[in-house]
DNA sequence: TTAATTCCTATTAAATTACTCGAAAATAAA
DNA sequence: TTTATTTTCGAGTAATTTAATAGGAATTAA
């Protein structure tokens, strides 16, 4: 499972991609709030984005954040990165959380990691490719598709 | 991440898996030493697999644990729902461990969750084809390429 | 100058995971 | 029948990680 700090990340991401074309600040507390994310929490995740680049910010009265680069740019799998989501399903095939198993003697001839491998590139596969704007474009289709077949 | 736990009953069905043939008890003592797992730890993974129908047990001297169905009936994805390894990256797209999000107004339209759904989906293919037999074939076909083009 | 806002460091709280203890019950073999 | 072996069981603890909070400094707009 992705930690709530991902999930938290994303969610905010997305409500700034959704701000994107106004070109304005967006206020911690204003996604707090939308988002229903713990203010202080939020505030140090944007903080860590911010530092990863992700993320400019403005100090101040009328400050805020803002996207760095456009929500076509921002893949799912980079913040899942930046904000410790391990993707891989055994530290023995992770990238960024990688420890070996202490009985795997050779773990290159490990079945059970060869195994986890491969679902780890088909997970990593489809985050890669996805973007905030895929995001964003999905729900719309989604609510497309909703109204028009309703249960 | 699976937490140890899922890994470890993962390892020690393998053991059993691979003296299957042999038709005989195994005791906890060996497999746990076998695939360094904490002995008492392994003793209620052990426990909770034969409570759910995995493991056959013999109480007593010469004692031991088997496998109640032949290793390609036991997959992957069952082993990490008995032993409590959540699959999904987010609960709101988990079968066994499902919460909503606080946010969401209409989760059938969150786009978000459109991903990571799919995410599961392509985890799941490959975990419910998988069975003990597989991982161990896919280790003696891994031991064979090695040894036919060493490093 | 004041109100608004991010920045920063430290700390705490809560939850989960990973084990451990000790003894009871069952069985095989001497 | 006794003894050694082994699973069973319920409870409890330790360690780690995650989630969140506290409080004030720094910066900026008006």
């Amino acid at each position: 499972m992705l930690p709530k700090k991902t999930k938290y990340a994303i969610k905010a991401l997305l409500a700034l991609a959704k701000n994107y074309s106004k070109k304005e600040y967006k206020k911690i507390s204003e996604i707090a709030e939308q988002e229903k994310i713990p203010h202080k929490f939020l505030e140090a995740i944007l903080l860590e984005l911010r530092k990863q680049g992700i993320l400019g910010s403005k100090i101040g009265a009328k400050g805020g954040y803002y996207l760095l680069k456009h929500p076509e740019e921002i893949m799912l799998s980079q913040i899942i990165r930046i904000t410790g989501g391990p993707i891989a399903l055994l530290p023995c095939v992770s990238l960024n959380f990688y420890e070996p198993c202490d009985e795997c003697v050779n773990e290159d001839v490990c079945g059970l990691r060869n195994v986890i491998l491969e679902v780890r590139e088909a997970s990593i596969k489809i985050l890669s490719k996805t973007s905030l704007a895929d995001i964003i474009l999905r729900e719309q289709n989604l609510k497309k598709s909703k109204s028009k077949k309703p249960t």
